[in-house]
DNA sequence: TATATCTATCGTATATTTACGATTAACGAT
DNA sequence: ATCGTTAATCGTAAATATACGATAGATATA
């Protein structure tokens, strides 16, 4: 890659982009549904519903909360997990918008 | 990475993480946005407007290709992109029904 | 205070992605 | 038939992602 382009780009597809990386594994998506179905928060026991180790779901929760798509509180010595519907209504909406711009052709 | 577990999850969580990842670089959302805004299709001119060579672009395309989202034909010794307008839809509506699915939270 | 539990991080291995230049293949025009 | 144009593919390098076990830090409980 020597360096990569991507500054070369608009924010805007930048971070929609960003959006649609956080998306783009099948562990990724199923914590949100699995976060959803919970409807309170929860903590870790996302890693029993996953066929994954525990320090890879880690990574996954990262990786969702660098994109602000859920949030982590400390809660005693577990970490409670939700989702942050602001930012998934944001994210949402700015996707469709994204649809809808290349529909238009 | 030894083995990947992307074969554990459900179809349509791999499909809609498949489609996020053609979603996962500027590059791609400004080739969608491009071929929108060109409403007919068209060719490779799509290099000019982007900050990357022409092998770089044709494996972009080739990705977004791979995925459903546009198509490319042969027409003389040039290629025409065009965007798959019922893969699109198909997409933005299951992209839509996984936000919906998490909100009900 | 010691212990058990929970989760982030470190170190590491492997796979995949991104990017480029060079080459190849396919075609139209001369 | 040759030449120029277009775009895919090959080979390669570097960056990033995926996955795990081991470890460390934080906290609640015994």
């Amino acid at each position: 890659m020597a360096f990569s382009k991507i500054e070369k780009f608009t924010k805007k597809d930048i971070w929609l982009a960003d959006i649609a990386k956080a998306l783009s594994h099948p562990a990724r998506i199923k914590i949100l549904k699995i976060l959803a179905g919970m409807n309170a928060c929860m903590c870790g026991d996302i890693v029993e519903l996953l066929p994954l180790s525990q320090s890879t779901v880690s990574q996954h929760l990262k990786e969702l909360k660098r994109v602000g798509l859920i949030t982590g509180e400390i809660e005693g010595p577990k970490v409670c997990y939700c989702i942050n519907n602001a930012n998934l209504q944001k994210a949402k909406s700015e996707i469709n918008k994204l649809f809808n711009q290349v529909f238009e052709c």
